[in-house]
Order: C-alpha cells, then structure tokens, then sequence
DNA sequence: TTAGATGCAAAGTATTTGCACTACC
DNA sequence: GGTAGTGCAAATACTTTGCATCTAA
C-alpha cells in the first residue's frame, strides 16, 4: 500500500474528497502488519475516532482493493486486508483461526496466464500452528 | 480426492454408513474438473436425486474437506470445493466471478513453516479474464 | 436394534445497499 | 453551493445448528 499521502493525492486528482474518516484508516493500515477484517478496523479506529461506522470502513477498504492498493482475501467467510503487497504467504491454522504471515516462495503476480490478467496473488496454507498441533497429540 | 470406493471403504473402516447421498456427492465431485459450490453441487446431484437437501450437501463437503480429501477456499464469501488436490492455482475474475484452474508453480505443501504444518494451500489469481479484460478496455 | 445420517426450519454472521444527512472542496 | 462521502437501518446471502425422523449395518 502506497503511504496515507500519496493516497490523499491520488483522492484529490480524480476529484475525490479526502475525509478524516478515510484519513484514519489509511494511517491505521500504513501501520499495521497483519490482514486485519473490517471489524479489527473498525474496532481499533474508534480509539481514535469513536463515530466511524462499520459501512464507512467496509467502503474505504473496498476501494482500497479495487484499486490495487491492499490485497484482499476470505477465510471461512471473513475477509480480510492486508496492506502489505509484497510477495508472501498466510499461515491458517484450522484450530483456532490465526492467521499470520509467512515467508515462501509464492507465484509471481507479474504472470499473464493464457489471457489472464493477474493483479494481485493470494496464497494460503492451510493447517495447524505450533500450538494447535501441539495440543492435538496431546488429546 | 480419491475414488468413491476407497471413500465408502473407509466409512465402513470408521464405523461410518455409506449412504446413497454421500455415495451420490462422491460420484458427482469425482467426475468434475473445476472447483464448485455447494449450491452448485447441490443443484447437479438434484438430477439424479431430486430429494437430497443442500444441509446434507454441506455436511458431505465439509466432512471431505476436514479428511484433506478436497480443497475448500472461499471467494467472495463463498465457498469452492475442489477435489482435485494436485498442485495448481486458481484464476479468479473480479468482474464476471469465474474461476478456473490454471497451471503454476505453486508452494509445496509438503513445507513446514517454523512450526506451522501445513495440510494444504490454496493460490488464488486475482485479476482479469480475457473477455472482461477487452471488455473494460473498450469502456 | 441402534448409532449414525438426513433434512427441515431457524439461527447466526458477514457484507452490501438505499437513502437522507453532512461536510469537504 | 454542489457533489462526494458518511452512517443508519434494512436487506441479502452463505453456512451452521437443533432436533425429530429415517435407515444402513
């Protein structure tokens, strides 16, 4: 994701309007290292701005994705975002829901597949972190 | 995924009943090729067996997928199972929603990742087809 | 005979949409 | 001042769950 700036500016040149709300979330996203959900969002954004509503934050972050800017992606019906386009993998442990990122070897998104157009990759292993499996043996 | 009769021998293993529902969605997954939803599994296998309920469909998938015998991703906040467990990705549309399989170099699941084993991974393209990539130039 | 499976209906949850109000430019 | 954005409430959609009934073994 490009910094809270240049997004303003790029908000400016079509036209847009660069609100607090909008504001707040890029700054919370430029932040953040994980793939938080639209309500881990909005929940550590009314910290600081107690009267975003969920809507607000569920459009801000669509445009987000629609515009390349964070890569979106589902598990078990939860989307999530993550502001970090660099290439690498989620870990989902199956027990008990983390998720966190991974150094792999992942497809470049730089491909053209048979008249594919890719813009962004996701890559999920699915599986059990060291706490789950552990505890897995053990019952 | 492998063949319905190594399935039902391994219900029958298990203490398990090989019910012609499941006999049925087994037969149905085995002869497809892409990656379906439940509505969509559900939808074929009323063909052959008009009474069987979606909950039935949903409960077999699952199942399958907790076993490591299908692949279960979601996109859009809708579930895909895909019974074919070989290593591939799958290309996404963000405008029409098509998916299809498309053949790259995918991570091993086959990796540990510091403690997290994996079970299975899932790569998703995201971008454009070639019919709505012409199609958003012409607009 | 009986434990396991089915299927209806209802609940639970995540995300989107319509519309009136607000505020940035 | 005009238009883009916000936010409430309601709608939509997917998946799971409780429970009574049925059936494969």
């Amino acid at each position: 994701m490009r910094t809270p700036e240049k997004l303003t500016e790029a908000i400016h040149q079509r036209g847009g309007k660069v609100t607090p709300q909008r504001l707040a979330i890029y700054r919370l996203l430029a932040g953040n290292q994980g793939h938080p959900t639209a309500e881990a969002i909005h929940e550590a954004l009314r910290e600081v701005m107690p009267m975003v509503s969920l809507t607000t934050v569920y459009k801000a972050l669509n445009e987000l994705a629609a515009a390349g800017e964070v890569k979106r992606f589902d598990v078990g019906g939860v989307s999530h975002f993550d502001p970090n386009t660099d290439p690498h993998a989620e870990a989902v442990c199956l027990l008990c829901g983390r998720i966190r990122d991974v150094e792999a070897t992942v497809p470049d998104e730089d491909v053209r597949i048979d008249g594919f157009r890719v813009s962004s990759v996701a890559t999920l292993f699915y599986g059990y972190c060291s706490d789950c499996a552990a505890r897995r043996i053990e019952t």
